[in-house]
RNA sequence: GCCGAAGUGGCGGAACUGGCAGACGCGACAGACUCAAAAUCUGUUGCCGGUCACCCGGCGUGGGGGUUCGAGUCCCCCCUUCGGCACCA
């Protein structure tokens, strides 16, 4: 009995792999591709349980697909730009580069010890220049194109890490990183439209059907389209300005009593210096400009405003209605002002009934007038209008259409679409990130640098101090250059990219890592992508998995890409769990992947992990389940070294045909393609890979008992040594064999160091890189017998045991015939037999 | 508040289009081996009850109703948990 001591076997194949570059991919039109990818990750400096889980799932895929004959790509990466590098510079002095080299350098071991089979040619950080080189170049090309644009704008400001954040980064009103909440500024900064796609970003989830639903419904909500209208209000006091309000319930307009203006509104400023006080109006805006969002975050925000003094014209009616500042109409959605129509909308409603505004319903289920003195909520269905002008009696939809025209043919309005989705600011003002590679000259404004000049390197920086603005400001090596175009002395900008910019299009890079003359090849990307799995956390739902499609939108119009979608497949991994919470330092209840590796070896980990719960289920850490995993696979090795000597001795097999098989050992080979056929859907096309893997152990403990009834006893008995040595029959050796090379082949995308050394044990030359996944024998599969159990009034009372072709007269008539079931039909009459062929038989008695 | 997902043994979880609920693993219990223990191998393990010896009966997939010969699975109502959005006009 050899011992098993898998640490031993993952050094060993670790250095095999390393040796013969296992799992370097090239481009190979004879092949079918499979692009193989995990979520690239942030070198924090040490690997968790999360990543361990993550690339585990993604490599059994991988494997997996090399096995069944696919040219894959799996490649790995570091998003290695961002804030903690850069704060703990501030903190310890060490320099970002530095310290984030040394970070990846430390992970990257523990993910080779995990023995990932990654394409390691490829690697790349985001921090290389030679990457980031292309962030600027796409950068520009999208400014060419109006994609990138500067705008002045209020901005989300976090005070913990310095800089301005997008809207997908704050979280709960507070910063996704560092939980600080968020202030508003306003500020000058870069923005990428990315609003120019929304529409064809929504459409286009529908195409994405390997997609989990919620993160499609996640997108969907944050896209956020509603369609409705533009409609403008004259100011009464002057006719030529207007208050263009957007509404989705256009056919409510006749009940439109007032209209309310954002704190943040443009008119509000020259309305304040209309007002009898114009200083007692500026404080009461400034009120609500600074109070709003800090209330916002404790929950109930009571609805409150003022009026302006103002009135403005009903378009529609000719009625002239005052207008008024309310602190819950939103700045940044839709014209920043709303026609408020009490009576079908609960928050106006309850505004109208605070400060005495009159209500008027106008739009009733059964197209009768409703006295609004008796609501006691607002109206918000559709239904018949009424006290409308010409439009009463109309439904509402069809309403709408013809109000919507109305307002076109007068020229006060229009149909528009409205999405929740704005415009990407991506300025940060921190050093360790990319360049915005742009100047600005006095005589010639905003001038891109040049392809030739890039990239754009990050100068040296000696002292970070996380005081003042950004630190790049400071360098005045790097802030003074030439103006390109006119040669004069010109700014260089000093704000950085997000690093979300970065991960919005590593996936393209990978296909062609090495490229220094463009982004990459657009034929290697069309080769490769789109990635066939892709794998990764759903906190990316929203950020980086709507980034990216949205880059792989702009690549298209550049004609660099042929598709529209980035990533066929989709998979959101659940967390790793220790005591019922995200481990964490402050916790103490981190497992380390090092000290379990340590201690159980590579695969068991990596089996745990997926084996534990479905992959996008959260799974809770225990070392009960993790030694369950160690346990199993010694129990493969003990099976495989029991039987090796005789399997190696009779080879790959005789045909079939020459043998014959005893019932057992035909049960054995139909077990061992029931599993072949079982883990190949499991992960092929389920990707259930906890139900895999324990299709593999089912085969494993029938492999354990056919093993006890032959003369040599289980494996591991006590009463081994008493049965031994006694001859096999041919036929038992040839289903062993045929069994346990499966076994091996099924094993080894989970399991790959432990495979690869029983795989040799077995005397198969090359690997398991050359071996073939195990092929399905359809035939060997099939049952001869069934038990087909019988029910009586829907209760199991017997079971038949019936050839599997048996038909559905016999079932019926050997059920019938069956002692159990007429004891408990007795002497009631039979009313009918349900039966369903190969199945079930169920009597149904009075 | 709106939208979505999920509730199955002591625990993690199985159950393809309605057809033997609880696969597989963890834990627990027993036997074999051992001077003994660990490891291993072999069993048992949903709950309740009955002259529980390996036999029999009843109950059982969050709760209540329904469809069906038959429901964890389909329909209606309710409860709970988790996730997303949240004054979006």
């Amino acid at each position: 009995m050899t011992p098993f001591v898998p640490q031993d076997l993952d050094r060993k194949w670790q250095q095999r792999w390393t040796d013969d570059r296992a799992f370097e991919a090239a481009v190979d039109p004879a092949r079918p591709k499979f692009y193989c990818l995990e979520m690239f990750a942030y070198p924090s400096g040490h690997a968790h349980m999360g990543h361990v889980r993550n690339y585990s799932i993604g490599d059994v895929l991988a494997r997996m697909k090399r096995m069944q004959g696919f040219n894959v790509l799996h490649p790995f990466g570091w998003d290695a730009f961002g804030l903690p590098a850069e704060n703990a510079a501030i903190k310890h002095g060490i320099h970002p580069e530095a310290s984030t080299r040394g970070n990846i350098a430390h992970m990257k071991g523990q993910l080779q010890r995990l023995g990932i089979s990654y394409d390691w040619d490829r690697e790349l950080a985001t921090c290389d220049p030679e990457y980031y080189r292309w962030n600027q170049w796409l950068f520009i090309r999208m400014f060419e194109k109006g994609l990138a644009y500067r705008k002045r704008s209020t901005v989300n400001w976090c005070p913990g890490c310095h800089t301005v954040l997008a809207n997908e980064q704050v979280v709960d009103g507070g910063c996704w990183r560092c939980g600080s909440p968020v202030e508003l500024r306003e500020r000058e900064q870069w923005c990428l439209r990315i609003t120019a796609y929304a529409d064809e970003l929504l459409g286009a989830i529908d195409t994405l059907a390997e997609w989990p639903e919620k993160v499609l419904m996640m997108q969907r909500n944050w896209i956020g389209r509603s369609e409705g209208a533009r409609v403008r209000f004259a100011l009464a006091s002057d006719p030529g300005t207007t208050i263009e309000v957007f509404t989705t319930r256009i056919d409510t307009i006749f009940g439109s009593t007032f209209v309310l203006l954002a704190p943040e509104h443009p008119l509000v400023t020259s309305f304040a210096a209309l007002a009898p006080d114009p200083d007692a109006f500026r404080a009461r805006v400034h009120a609500f400009r600074t109070q709003d969002r800090a209330a916002r975050l404790s929950g109930e925000v009571e609805k409150d405003g003022f009026d302006t003094g103002q009135r403005a014209v009903n378009p529609f009616t000719g009625a002239s209605v005052p207008v008024w500042v309310a602190n819950f109409v939103l700045g940044e959605y839709g014209t920043g002002a709303v026609m408020a129509v009490p009576a079908h909308d609960q928050r106006d409603f309850e505004f109208a009934r605070r400060f005495g505004l009159p209500i008027a319903a106008v739009v009733t289920a059964d197209g009768a007038r409703v006295d609004p003195d008796g609501l006691s909520e607002a109206m918000d269905a559709y239904g018949t209008l009424v006290d409308s002008g010409p439009f009463s009696g109309l439904p509402s939809a069809e309403a709408q259409q013809r109000m919507v025209a109305h307002a076109g043919a007068n020229g006060f309005g229009e149909g528009t679409v409205q999405f929740r989705l704005k415009d990407w600011g991506i300025s940060r003002q921190r050093y360790w990130g990319t360049p915005i590679p742009v100047l600005f000259c006095d005589t010639d404004g905003i001038v891109p640098v040049p392809d030739a000049d890039l990239p754009v390197v990050l100068p040296p920086v000696a002292e970070f101090t996380g005081r003042g603005d950004s630190p790049l400001a400071q360098v005045p090596a790097f802030v003074n250059a030439t103006c390109p175009a006119c040669g004069g002395p010109a700014r260089r900008e000093t704000d950085t990219m997000d690093t979300f910019v970065d991960s919005s299009w590593y996936f393209y890079r990978f296909a062609d890592a090495r490229n220094n003359a463009q982004a990459f090849d657009p034929a290697a990307v069309k080769y490769w992508l789109p990635v066939d799995f892709y794998v990764g956390g759903v906190e990316h739902a929203i950020l980086h998995l709507i980034y990216s499609r949205f880059f792989a939108r702009v690549f298209r119009d550049l004609g660099m890409v042929d598709h529209d979608e980035p990533f066929t497949h989709l998979l959101t991994q659940g967390m790793v769990l220790k005591d019922g919470a995200v481990m964490s330092k402050s916790k103490g209840n981190v497992v380390d992947p090092d000290a379990m590796m340590q201690k159980h070896g590579a695969d068991a980990l990596r089996l745990y992990v997926v084996f534990v719960a479905p992959p996008e289920k959260e799974i809770e850490w225990t070392d009960e389940g993790l030694e369950g995993s160690w346990r199993f696979l010694a129990r493969v090795w003990r099976l495989v070294d029991h039987w090796s000597a005789a399997l190696v001795r009779a080879g790959n097999g005789p045909a079939w045909e020459t043998l014959s098989l005893s019932p057992d050992e035909r049960a054995v080979r139909r077990k061992t393609h029931g599993t072949i056929h079982r883990v190949t859907a499991d992960v092929g096309e389920r990707q259930q890979l906890n139900t895999a893997v324990s299709a593999i152990m089912e085969l494993v403990n029938t492999l354990y008992s056919f093993s006890d009834a032959t003369m040599t006893g289980p494996p591991g008995a006590a009463r081994d040594a008493d049965r031994g040595g006694r001859a096999e029959r041919a036929e038992t050796v040839a289903v062993m064999g045929e069994a346990v090379r499966a076994l091996v082949r099924l094993l080894a995308p989970f399991a790959p160091h432990v495979c690869e050394e029983l795989w040799e044990r077995l005397g198969q030359e090359g690997g398991l890189r050359v071996a073939r996944w195990p092929e399905y024998d359809a035939a060997a599969a099939r049952v001869e017998a069934i038990v087909v159990p019988v029910q009586v009034n829907g209760k199991v009372r017997s079971r038949l045991t019936v050839a599997a072709n048996a038909s559905e007269a016999d079932l019926e008539r050997l059920a019938l015939a069956d002692a159990a079931v007429m004891s408990h039909v007795g002497t009631k009459r039979v009313r009918k037999v349900v039966v369903a062929r190969g199945r079930l038989v169920n009597v149904v008695v009075a």
